[in-house]
DNA sequence: GACTTGTATTAGGTTATTCTTATATAATTA
DNA sequence: TAATTATATAAGAATAACCTAATACAAGTC
């Protein structure tokens, strides 16, 4: 069966949405995010390896691909996953490759 | 808390699986492999638009990042999921995006 | 064994990712 | 309003991903 455009725009949906998490450090970003509920930009970069900028361009991968949502908190900004599902969901990843 | 060098490889291992199905291509061919069992790499090609290496290139991709598995029937190469909780975790991913 | 069919590998060009440095913007404070 | 702190954006270099054409290999058929 010829494939619907609307399977195609889901299919391009969802692998930005995976693509977003198939990064090292994208996925410890969201790993923390899962745990703790402190989450600006300054305490990442001192736990990731890796420059202010390029923190700040891999939290804009993860809102873009809705991973992430954002929030100004004073002079702060503050990330966290997006919804419960979203949540679940990296948590599933999480327990299976655990497993495995 | 220090990274453990086994989370980090943990990470690293996790972050292989997502990147194999972080792309249109090879997300279509594993929610295609969901779907039917027929699964060699000609009926792929048809299928997909691109050629014949550029497929046996996103399958090797999936079986190094174990999402799928491959049997020689006569002449044929057979793909299929990895395995029960990989088909189980490929649902879930979709049932994620297809609610969203 | 030569031929055909099905699939994998290699080589190389193109595009996309990811990083760093430099700089811009936004809120806060002196 | 100038300085400070927190974060974002821009530019550009290095690397990785992805594609095609050419070719190799493997199994089945004549």
């Amino acid at each position: 069966m010829a494939e619907s455009s609307n399977y195609l725009k889901k299919i391009e949906t969802m692998s930005e949405f995976i693509k977003a998490l198939a990064n090292p450090i994208r996925l410890k970003i969201a790993l923390t995010l899962l745990q703790k509920d402190d989450c600006d930009v300054n305490s990442m970069v001192d736990s990731l390896e890796i420059s202010q900028p390029g923190v700040s361009q891999h939290l804009n991968v993860l809102k873009r691909a809705k991973v992430v949502k954002v929030e100004t908190r004073g002079s702060q900004r503050c990330y966290s996953i997006k919804d419960e599902n979203t949540k679940a969901l990296i948590l599933k990843l999480f327990a299976f490759n655990a497993q495995a």
